[in-house]
DNA sequence: ATCATTTGACCGTT
DNA sequence: AACGGTCAAATGAT
Protein backbone atom coordinates (compact mmCIF):
# COMPACT_ATOMS: atom_id res chain seq x y z
CA UNK A 1 0.00 0.00 0.00
CA UNK A 2 2.81 2.44 0.92
CA UNK A 3 4.23 1.76 -2.49
CA UNK A 4 0.66 2.40 -3.97
CA UNK A 5 0.95 6.24 -2.09
CA UNK A 6 4.38 6.55 -3.54
CA UNK A 7 3.11 5.61 -6.71
CA UNK A 8 0.49 8.24 -6.24
CA UNK A 9 2.10 10.79 -5.18
CA UNK A 10 5.04 10.54 -8.26
CA UNK A 11 1.87 10.57 -10.76
CA UNK A 12 0.66 13.68 -9.46
CA UNK A 13 3.92 15.56 -9.21
CA UNK A 14 5.15 14.04 -12.75
CA UNK A 15 1.53 15.67 -14.18
CA UNK A 16 2.24 19.29 -12.34
CA UNK A 17 5.36 19.25 -13.38
CA UNK A 18 4.82 17.97 -16.85
CA UNK A 19 1.90 20.50 -17.06
CA UNK A 20 4.53 23.34 -15.72
CA UNK A 21 7.08 22.30 -18.27
CA UNK A 22 4.13 22.71 -20.89
CA UNK A 23 2.96 26.24 -19.95
CA UNK A 24 6.85 27.19 -20.07
CA UNK A 25 6.55 26.07 -23.70
CA UNK A 26 3.73 27.82 -24.46
CA UNK A 27 5.33 31.09 -23.53
CA UNK A 28 7.76 30.73 -25.18
CA UNK A 29 5.12 30.03 -28.37
CA UNK A 30 4.13 33.63 -28.00
CA UNK A 31 6.41 34.54 -30.98
CA UNK A 32 4.70 35.88 -33.86
CA UNK A 33 5.92 33.45 -35.57
CA UNK A 34 4.83 30.53 -33.74
CA UNK A 35 1.95 28.01 -35.06
CA UNK A 36 -1.34 28.01 -34.26
CA UNK A 37 -1.19 24.52 -34.21
CA UNK A 38 1.48 24.44 -32.04
CA UNK A 39 -0.03 26.07 -29.38
CA UNK A 40 -3.06 24.08 -29.52
CA UNK A 41 -1.30 21.18 -28.68
CA UNK A 42 1.01 22.99 -25.58
CA UNK A 43 -2.64 23.49 -24.43
CA UNK A 44 -3.72 20.36 -24.66
CA UNK A 45 -1.07 19.14 -23.07
CA UNK A 46 -1.53 21.29 -20.28
CA UNK A 47 -5.33 20.62 -19.71
CA UNK A 48 -4.37 17.03 -20.39
CA UNK A 49 -2.41 17.22 -17.30
CA UNK A 50 -3.79 19.48 -14.96
CA UNK A 51 -7.32 16.56 -15.95
CA UNK A 52 -5.01 13.71 -14.44
CA UNK A 53 -3.73 15.68 -11.82
CA UNK A 54 -7.12 17.19 -10.73
CA UNK A 55 -8.73 13.57 -10.96
CA UNK A 56 -6.37 12.29 -8.48
CA UNK A 57 -6.72 15.12 -5.88
CA UNK A 58 -10.61 14.86 -6.23
CA UNK A 59 -10.69 10.76 -6.11
CA UNK A 60 -9.00 11.84 -2.82
CA UNK A 61 -11.54 14.18 -1.94
CA UNK A 62 -14.52 12.23 -2.42
CA UNK A 63 -13.18 9.50 -1.38
CA UNK A 64 -13.44 10.86 2.11
CA UNK A 65 -9.90 11.02 2.95
CA UNK A 66 -7.77 13.86 4.73
CA UNK A 67 -4.47 12.86 3.50
CA UNK A 68 -4.67 13.42 -0.09
CA UNK A 69 -2.03 10.41 -0.42
CA UNK A 70 -3.57 8.35 1.68
CA UNK A 71 -5.27 5.30 0.17
CA UNK A 72 -7.37 4.05 2.56
CA UNK A 73 -10.72 6.21 3.61
CA UNK A 74 -13.38 6.47 5.18
CA UNK A 75 -16.65 8.19 4.48
CA UNK A 76 -17.83 8.00 8.33
CA UNK A 77 -20.70 10.33 7.87
CA UNK A 78 -22.73 8.27 5.44
CA UNK A 79 -22.29 5.43 8.09
CA UNK A 80 -21.38 3.27 4.85
CA UNK A 81 -18.08 2.91 4.41
CA UNK A 82 -15.83 1.75 7.31
CA UNK A 83 -12.27 1.90 7.38
CA UNK A 84 -10.88 -0.92 6.10
CA UNK A 85 -7.07 -0.02 7.11
CA UNK A 86 -6.11 -1.15 9.67
CA UNK A 87 -8.71 -2.79 11.62
CA UNK A 88 -10.67 -5.66 9.89
CA UNK A 89 -14.19 -4.18 10.02
CA UNK A 90 -16.91 -5.47 8.10
CA UNK A 91 -17.26 -2.88 5.65
CA UNK A 92 -20.88 -1.38 4.74
CA UNK A 93 -21.46 -1.86 0.81
CA UNK A 94 -24.06 0.21 -0.91
CA UNK A 95 -25.18 -2.96 -2.58
CA UNK A 96 -26.64 -6.07 -1.62
CA UNK A 97 -27.25 -9.17 -3.66
CA UNK A 98 -30.10 -11.01 -3.31
CA UNK A 99 -30.24 -13.57 -6.15
CA UNK A 100 -28.58 -14.93 -8.93
CA UNK A 101 -30.19 -16.87 -12.25
CA UNK A 102 -29.14 -18.30 -15.42
CA UNK A 103 -30.35 -16.68 -18.13
CA UNK A 104 -31.61 -18.26 -21.21
CA UNK A 105 -29.58 -17.94 -24.28
CA UNK A 106 -26.89 -16.34 -22.17
CA UNK A 107 -23.77 -18.22 -21.31
CA UNK A 108 -23.11 -15.87 -17.63
CA UNK A 109 -25.47 -16.25 -15.06
CA UNK A 110 -27.14 -12.91 -13.86
CA UNK A 111 -26.79 -11.18 -10.38
CA UNK A 112 -29.27 -9.10 -8.72
CA UNK A 113 -28.67 -6.18 -5.98
CA UNK A 114 -30.19 -4.18 -4.76
CA UNK A 115 -29.54 -0.78 -2.42
CA UNK A 116 -28.37 -1.70 1.13
CA UNK A 117 -30.74 0.88 2.56
CA UNK A 118 -34.32 -1.04 1.09
CA UNK A 119 -35.32 -1.98 4.29
CA UNK A 120 -34.48 0.90 6.29
CA UNK A 121 -34.71 3.83 4.05
CA UNK A 122 -37.23 2.45 1.58
CA UNK A 123 -34.53 2.67 -1.07
CA UNK A 124 -36.04 0.47 -4.13
CA UNK A 125 -32.70 0.84 -6.59
CA UNK A 126 -31.74 -2.04 -8.06
CA UNK A 127 -28.98 -3.51 -10.51
CA UNK A 128 -28.11 -6.70 -12.70
CA UNK A 129 -24.92 -7.42 -13.18
CA UNK A 130 -24.34 -10.19 -15.95
CA UNK A 131 -20.97 -10.66 -17.82
CA UNK A 132 -20.78 -10.35 -21.40
CA UNK A 133 -21.72 -13.02 -24.02
CA UNK A 134 -19.90 -10.86 -26.78
CA UNK A 135 -17.01 -9.78 -24.86
CA UNK A 136 -16.27 -11.96 -21.86
CA UNK A 137 -14.04 -8.81 -20.68
CA UNK A 138 -17.17 -6.20 -20.35
CA UNK A 139 -19.53 -6.52 -17.76
CA UNK A 140 -23.22 -5.57 -18.18
CA UNK A 141 -24.42 -3.48 -15.54
CA UNK A 142 -28.06 -2.23 -15.56
CA UNK A 143 -29.42 -0.32 -13.02
CA UNK A 144 -33.18 0.41 -12.16
CA UNK A 145 -34.91 2.68 -10.01
CA UNK A 146 -33.32 5.96 -8.58
CA UNK A 147 -31.49 5.51 -5.08
CA UNK A 148 -33.88 7.52 -2.44
CA UNK A 149 -31.92 6.60 0.59
CA UNK A 150 -29.70 9.37 2.34
CA UNK A 151 -26.44 8.47 0.77
CA UNK A 152 -27.82 9.41 -2.68
CA UNK A 153 -28.54 12.79 -1.11
CA UNK A 154 -24.91 13.51 -0.06
CA UNK A 155 -23.06 16.51 -1.01
CA UNK A 156 -20.04 14.84 -1.49
CA UNK A 157 -19.64 15.13 -5.21
CA UNK A 158 -17.78 16.59 -7.38
CA UNK A 159 -18.83 18.29 -10.17
CA UNK A 160 -20.07 16.99 -13.76
CA UNK A 161 -17.00 17.64 -15.50
CA UNK A 162 -14.81 16.19 -12.93
CA UNK A 163 -16.28 13.30 -12.76
CA UNK A 164 -16.97 12.96 -16.37
CA UNK A 165 -13.08 13.54 -16.51
CA UNK A 166 -12.50 10.32 -13.82
CA UNK A 167 -14.74 8.68 -16.21
CA UNK A 168 -12.54 9.18 -18.68
CA UNK A 169 -9.89 6.99 -17.53
CA UNK A 170 -12.10 4.27 -17.43
CA UNK A 171 -13.07 1.96 -20.60
CA UNK A 172 -16.40 2.37 -20.05
CA UNK A 173 -20.25 2.88 -22.39
CA UNK A 174 -23.06 4.11 -20.65
CA UNK A 175 -26.56 3.34 -22.26
CA UNK A 176 -29.83 4.83 -21.43
CA UNK A 177 -32.72 2.33 -22.70
CA UNK A 178 -35.92 1.03 -22.30
CA UNK A 179 -36.61 -2.43 -20.88
CA UNK A 180 -39.66 -3.78 -21.26
CA UNK A 181 -41.58 -0.32 -19.98
CA UNK A 182 -39.01 0.95 -17.55
CA UNK A 183 -36.00 2.91 -18.85
CA UNK A 184 -33.21 1.99 -17.44
CA UNK A 185 -29.36 2.87 -17.78
CA UNK A 186 -27.10 0.71 -18.90
CA UNK A 187 -23.25 0.58 -17.82
CA UNK A 188 -20.64 -1.66 -19.84
CA UNK A 189 -17.54 -2.50 -18.23
CA UNK A 190 -14.40 -3.55 -19.68
CA UNK A 191 -12.68 -4.94 -17.08
CA UNK A 192 -9.29 -5.14 -18.40
CA UNK A 193 -9.79 -1.40 -18.51
CA UNK A 194 -10.06 -0.67 -15.31
CA UNK A 195 -7.50 1.69 -14.18
CA UNK A 196 -6.31 -1.15 -10.93
CA UNK A 197 -5.41 -3.60 -13.83
CA UNK A 198 -1.63 -3.17 -12.53
CA UNK A 199 -2.51 -3.66 -8.98
CA UNK A 200 -5.37 -6.08 -9.22
CA UNK A 201 -6.45 -7.20 -12.52
CA UNK A 202 -4.92 -10.50 -12.46
CA UNK A 203 -7.75 -11.76 -9.54
CA UNK A 204 -10.84 -10.27 -11.71
CA UNK A 205 -13.08 -9.47 -9.44
CA UNK A 206 -16.76 -9.99 -10.00
CA UNK A 207 -17.95 -9.10 -7.04
CA UNK A 208 -15.77 -6.06 -7.32
CA UNK A 209 -17.50 -4.84 -10.17
CA UNK A 210 -20.46 -5.59 -8.41
CA UNK A 211 -20.89 -3.68 -5.82
CA UNK A 212 -18.33 -0.51 -6.60
CA UNK A 213 -19.57 0.58 -9.96
CA UNK A 214 -22.48 2.94 -9.87
CA UNK A 215 -24.67 4.94 -12.86
CA UNK A 216 -23.85 8.78 -12.59
CA UNK A 217 -27.65 9.64 -11.70
CA UNK A 218 -27.36 7.67 -8.32
CA UNK A 219 -24.90 9.99 -6.61
CA UNK A 220 -23.81 7.74 -3.64
CA UNK A 221 -20.59 6.25 -2.25
CA UNK A 222 -18.64 2.95 -3.87
CA UNK A 223 -16.72 0.40 -2.65
CA UNK A 224 -13.21 2.08 -4.42
CA UNK A 225 -14.54 3.95 -7.47
CA UNK A 226 -17.01 6.81 -8.14
CA UNK A 227 -18.42 6.72 -11.28
CA UNK A 228 -21.29 8.74 -9.93
CA UNK A 229 -21.86 11.92 -11.64
CA UNK A 230 -24.59 14.59 -10.65
CA UNK A 231 -27.81 14.00 -12.72
CA UNK A 232 -28.46 16.35 -15.29
CA UNK A 233 -31.84 17.79 -16.11
CA UNK A 234 -32.42 15.14 -18.34
CA UNK A 235 -31.20 12.57 -15.80
CA UNK A 236 -34.04 13.98 -13.23
CA UNK A 237 -36.77 12.88 -15.31
CA UNK A 238 -35.56 9.31 -15.58
CA UNK A 239 -37.39 7.51 -12.94
CA UNK A 240 -38.35 3.97 -12.23
CA UNK A 241 -41.62 3.31 -13.76
CA UNK A 242 -42.24 6.29 -15.43
CA UNK A 243 -42.64 5.90 -19.52
CA UNK A 244 -41.24 8.03 -21.56
CA UNK A 245 -41.02 7.89 -25.08
CA UNK A 246 -38.46 6.07 -26.79
CA UNK A 247 -36.65 6.12 -29.71
CA UNK A 248 -33.17 6.05 -31.11
CA UNK A 249 -32.71 9.55 -31.15
CA UNK A 250 -34.03 9.27 -27.58
CA UNK A 251 -31.62 6.97 -26.46
CA UNK A 252 -28.25 8.72 -25.15
CA UNK A 253 -24.96 7.08 -24.93
CA UNK A 254 -21.92 8.18 -23.63
CA UNK A 255 -18.77 5.95 -25.46
CA UNK A 256 -15.76 7.31 -22.80
CA UNK A 257 -12.41 6.79 -25.30
CA UNK A 258 -10.29 4.29 -23.45
CA UNK A 259 -6.94 5.88 -22.02
CA UNK A 260 -3.59 4.47 -20.47
CA UNK A 261 -4.75 1.96 -18.19
CA UNK A 262 -1.15 1.80 -17.03
CA UNK A 263 -0.62 5.96 -17.31
CA UNK A 264 -4.13 6.42 -15.14
CA UNK A 265 -3.28 8.81 -12.14
CA UNK A 266 -6.34 6.46 -11.17
CA UNK A 267 -4.27 3.48 -11.03
CA UNK A 268 -3.02 4.18 -7.71
CA UNK A 269 -6.05 4.43 -5.89
CA UNK A 270 -7.43 1.09 -7.29
CA UNK A 271 -5.77 -0.78 -4.78
CA UNK A 272 -7.86 -0.79 -1.89
CA UNK A 273 -9.72 -4.09 -2.45
CA UNK A 274 -5.99 -6.04 -2.52
CA UNK A 275 -6.59 -6.90 1.31
CA UNK A 276 -10.15 -7.50 1.03
CA UNK A 277 -11.06 -10.75 1.12
CA UNK A 278 -14.72 -9.74 0.30
CA UNK A 279 -13.84 -8.56 -2.75
CA UNK A 280 -10.90 -11.55 -3.84
CA UNK A 281 -14.10 -13.78 -5.23
CA UNK A 282 -12.80 -15.62 -8.11
CA UNK A 283 -14.70 -14.77 -11.11
CA UNK A 284 -14.41 -17.88 -12.94
CA UNK A 285 -16.71 -19.25 -9.90
CA UNK A 286 -18.86 -16.64 -9.77
CA UNK A 287 -19.42 -16.48 -13.97
CA UNK A 288 -19.41 -20.04 -15.29
C1' DA B 1 -23.19 -11.77 17.13
C1' DT B 2 -24.01 -9.54 13.12
C1' DC B 3 -24.10 -8.86 8.46
C1' DA B 4 -23.45 -10.58 3.53
C1' DT B 5 -23.87 -14.23 0.12
C1' DT B 6 -25.62 -18.40 -1.80
C1' DT B 7 -29.10 -20.99 -3.75
C1' DG B 8 -33.39 -23.51 -4.14
C1' DA B 9 -38.19 -22.28 -3.75
C1' DC B 10 -41.71 -19.41 -4.91
C1' DC B 11 -44.43 -16.08 -7.62
C1' DG B 12 -46.08 -13.18 -11.41
C1' DT B 13 -46.04 -12.70 -16.25
C1' DT B 14 -46.18 -14.33 -20.82
C1' DA C 1 -45.11 -24.56 -18.69
C1' DA C 2 -41.20 -21.64 -19.03
C1' DC C 3 -38.89 -17.77 -17.75
C1' DG C 4 -37.11 -13.84 -15.07
C1' DG C 5 -37.21 -11.70 -10.71
C1' DT C 6 -37.50 -12.03 -5.67
C1' DC C 7 -37.66 -14.29 -1.15
C1' DA C 8 -35.67 -16.42 2.66
C1' DA C 9 -33.27 -20.18 5.10
C1' DA C 10 -28.75 -21.90 5.26
C1' DT C 11 -24.17 -20.86 5.11
C1' DG C 12 -20.08 -18.00 5.23
C1' DA C 13 -17.30 -14.03 6.66
C1' DT C 14 -15.83 -10.72 9.92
Amino acid sequence: MEKVKDWDKKTLITELTQGKEFVNKLKNQFDPLASPEKCDLLLEKILSSLDKSLSILNWKVFNGTKDPFSCCSTISDLGSLRDQGQNKKRKILHWRKYGQKDILGTNHPRAYYRCTHRNTQSCLATKLVQKSDEDPLVFEVTYKGRHSCKASQSSIFISYEDQKANCNKNQCQLKKQKVGNQKVEKLNIKEKAFPFTPLKCESQNAQFFANSIEPFTSPIESESMYLSLLPTQEEEEFEMGKILQSSESDRIEFIWTPTSVINSPFCADWDLSVDDPSLMVDISEYFT
